[in-house]
DNA sequence: GCACGATTTATACCA
DNA sequence: ACTGGTATAAATCGTGCG
């Protein structure tokens, strides 16, 4: 016991009222792998009041004191200077005993008169103090501590009571950190999952040992999980992890496991805290104390190249386990395979490969998680189930800390449409070498160049020499002094050059290079979200005339770009918000010099074709890259929501066109696949269309084929939520396609219809490329000779 | 009352 | 639940016809 200098490794933060008074806990790991708690006592929630401009500041403190309760007293009240979009003032700060406090003194501050608002009294009592010490989430600290007698309740190795102060360490290494991940599997014999009715009848367990534990209902009884339930609680407490991973564990396992312990009486005793039971909490992740439980689903809801995220599809992707290798079970199987003895093992086999592929998963996605959780203070169980908006925004709430600056309140507002970017016409057909220049981070640098922000806007006259003056929309904003986007977007844009410097100094295979890597994406992350997160109505520092001049110095600013190309004799094809395709030559390079001379912003050579195809159509085109790859973009290929059969024919057809030139193998593979398809030959599996419920059921309007298929799923006893997919097939019949969708789950080979899928899906994702080609639709679907090459296109469009 | 084009609703993409 | 711009499909509406 005695004085000390603690390093730690901070991994969360929460706060208990002792009494009446309030303790900050802060979680960490030290440098020798203890895991520790640091207690602050001395810390006390407060908010500030912006009073009118004519009032006195000295008669609204002394109402303000006389609100003060004895149950939770306010404990100050004192002016301090602060500034409110840019603009110094003096407010009134109050502070009061604990947290719980805090709203009712807000309404009753705002009742008094002269009282103008209150700002920051809804900023939770941990973030706050985070904040204002200076501490990030994931990230290595030191503090002048002394070691005190440990709380029984609480099951660390060491705890201590702050003496000192905080100091940042510059370290990158993270400690090794006890990950656990699991899934569970529970009887359905009707389909959804009760938890009154249906038990748990596999817990699969893994931890960053490698070690594998599965637990299993024993017998052939499916009563009783009591057992597993408990066996799984007491394995977290033994294993102790700092983190626990899951699939959809949020929406699924956690909820699934907290109910069904209610209905067997069990305490879910899995925190490090006794009696911390897990509970839903802010964005509706489920929080468990002591520990970090982290939804990987949250992190790969964001990865759009996948567009089923089923775990098995995912974990192929990431390279982490291959499809092929291990057990797949259908969900409504799973009752079926635990019955049947001969199978359950195959179950078990498929829990097993299920939570193998959620720790691999986490092995990939946990590195970037927590540097976004420690570049925007979000605990790492927080920041996966926090939007992009919320994210940015909890960096910007630091920033203005930073600054002095107050945090403006979260208000609501009628949302207001405005002018986006500017798509170009393509000029359709086939062309050969095209280059596509991108302007480097458009909007954020548009947004430091201009000045762009709420507190630099004016509406008064002003200058060219003193105002930057907007394109078409003709807002103005100050040149000087710099704004706070832009002092936050130079920020986080210097802090990615810094980052990517350093990461020079460390071999690539090193932990650090990799931390780096992770924490240089996640800058950039957040920097591309500026610009939408000013147009977000629901943004605390929504400012829409800002978001409006960004769009319109874009837009602005390609069409300089353009003048300036076609000056130097370049052919512009195509361009989109921040690119522009044109034809690739030694201008180029002399592009790029007078677009940066002029426009006073980078641009760069992001890709070049050797032939590139268009139709008429914008955001649709399809590439052969120099590596003889090629791309297609905007196209059904690379949609989720067409049949793997047509997306497959597509794609063929885009290959054989562009890379082999050849239309008339483009249209033997089209035949080929409708012959398959009338013969009945193509796998169920490729017919599948999957698209996405994005409201409640009843709130649909018109009844499109996949909400047909959703309702046929919940009388077949499934289970469909906003933000799931429905996978569905068109059977033969009459009537719409509508009355003929139905999930795949449910249809034999035989009923589908193969008409269907070749005039809805075949012809038309085939004919979108091959149509200028003038190849017809009669000539898809009958067998074809004669042999027409690119070279007869070629000098058409 | 019906056929068919126009409009509405819905999704997913691009940047 | 970060923005607007865009393509497209399917359902549904609305209108002209007789």
């Amino acid at each position: 016991m005695g004085l000390a200098v603690l390093m730690f490794y901070l991994y969360d933060v929460s706060y208990e009222v002792v009494g009446k008074e309030p303790h900050i806990l802060l979680w960490g790991i030290d440098e020798v792998g203890n895991r520790v708690v640091i207690r602050d006592r001395g810390f006390r929630p407060y908010f500030y009041v912006v009073t009118s401009s004519d009032v006195e500041l000295t008669r609204v403190v002394n109402e303000i004191r006389r609100l003060s309760s004895v149950k939770s007293p306010i404990i100050n009240v004192e002016v301090v200077p602060k500034k409110l979009f840019g603009r110094p003032l003096n407010v009134i700060k109050v502070t009061t005993t604990v947290p719980e406090s805090v709203r009712e003194y807000r309404e009753a501050i705002r009742k008094v008169g002269g009282v103008a608002d209150v700002l920051e009294a809804d900023i939770r009592f941990s973030m706050r103090y985070m904040i204002d010490k200076g501490l990030f989430p994931c990230s290595w600290f030191e503090a002048e501590v002394s070691e005190i007698r440990k709380h029984p309740s609480i099951a660390v190795t060491k705890e201590y009571e702050l003496v000192g102060e905080f100091k940042p360490l510059n370290i990158h290494k993270p400690p090794h950190i006890r990950v656990l991940a699991f899934d569970i599997e529970v009887y359905n014999p009707r389909g959804v999952p009760k938890p009154e009715r249906d038990p748990v009848i596999i817990i699969s367990m893994m931890n960053s040992e490698g070690d594998v534990k599965v637990l299993e209902l024993s017998g052939d009884t499916v009563k009783n999980d009591s057992r597993i339930i408990s066996e799984f609680m007491d394995y977290i407490q033994t294993y102790d992890p700092d983190v626990i991973v899951g699939y959809n564990s949020n929406r699924f396992d956690w909820p699934y496991l907290i109910e069904r312990s209610k209905v067997l009486g069990i305490r879910m005793d899995v925190g490090r805290v006794r009696d911390g039971v897990p509970r839903t909490s802010v964005y509706g992740h489920i929080s468990i104390p002591g520990r970090l439980n982290v939804d990987l689903f949250d992190f790969v809801e964001e990865i759009g190249e996948i567009k089923v995220k089923s775990l098995d599809v995912v974990a192929e992707y990431l390279g982490v386990m291959r499809r092929v290798d291990r057990v797949l079970v259908p969900w409504y199987e799973i009752s079926k395979y635990w019955d049947d003895l001969s199978k359950r093992e195959v179950l078990i086999r498929y829990a097993v490969d299920d939570v193998k592929s959620t720790m691999g998963i986490a092995e990939k996605i946990l590195p970037f998680a927590m540097q976004l959780s420690s570049l925007t203070g979000l605990p790492l169980d927080q920041v996966g189930s926090a939007s992009v908006g919320f994210r940015l925004e909890w960096y910007l709430m630091r920033s203005a800390y930073r600054y002095s600056e107050l945090i403006p309140n979260r208000v609501e507002r009628f949302y207001e449409p405005y002018k986006g970017a500017i798509v170009l016409e393509p000029v359709k057909g086939v062309h050969e070498n095209i280059a596509v220049l991108d302007f480097t981070s458009m909007y954020p640098n548009i947004m430091i160049k201009y000045n762009v922000g709420p507190d630099t806007f004016v509406e008064y006259d002003c200058s060219d020499e003193l105002c930057n003056v907007i394109p078409e929309v003709g807002y103005k904003f100050r040149k000087d002094p710099p704004g706070f986007y832009k002092a936050v977007l130079e920020t986080l844009l210097n802090m990615r050059k810094a980052v990517r410097e350093l990461m020079k100094e460390f071999p690539q295979d090193s932990v650090e290079y990799r931390v780096l890597d992770e924490r240089q994406k996640a800058l950039k992350v957040l920097a591309n979200a500026s610009y939408g997160y000013m147009g977000w109505v629901g943004a605390r520092w929504y400012f829409r005339q800002g978001a409006e001049a960004v769009t319109a110095l874009g837009r602005d600013i390609i069409g300089k770009a353009i003048e300036i190309a076609r000056e130097l004799g370049l052919r512009v094809i195509y361009g989109d918000t921040d690119s522009l395709f044109v034809s690739y030559g030694p201008p180029v390079e002399r592009f790029i010099d007078l677009v940066m001379d002029r426009l006073g912003l980078e641009i760069k050579v992001d890709k070049i074709y050797r032939r590139i195809f268009f139709t008429e159509a914008k955001k649709r085109y399809i590439g052969l890259t120099v590596d003889g790859l090629v791309d297609i973009v905007g196209f059904e290929a690379v949609r989720g929501d067409w049949a793997e059969i047509a997306k497959e024919v597509q794609e063929l057809v885009a290959y054989s066109i562009l890379a082999e030139g050849s239309v008339s193998k483009a249209v033997d593979l089209v035949n080929n696949v409708i012959r398959e398809l009338r013969e009945g030959r193509i796998p169920l599996d490729k017919l599948i269309i999957w698209k996405t419920i994005t409201k409640p059921l009843s709130d649909y309007e018109v009844s499109s084929p996949h909400v047909s298929a959703a309702r046929r799923l919940l009388d077949m006893g499934g289970r469909v939520e906003v933000g799931d997919k429905v996978g569905y097939v068109i059977v033969k019949g009459g009537g719409s396609i509508s009355s003929r969708a139905y999930p795949y789950i449910s249809v034999r080979a035989e009923d589908i219809d193969a008409d269907y899928y070749i005039d809805h899906q075949i012809v038309p994702a085939s004919l979108r490329i091959l149509e200028y080609f003038g190849v017809s639709e009669k000539q898809l679907k009958t067998i074809s000779r004669g042999v027409k090459t690119l070279f007869d296109f070629s000098r058409r469009g």
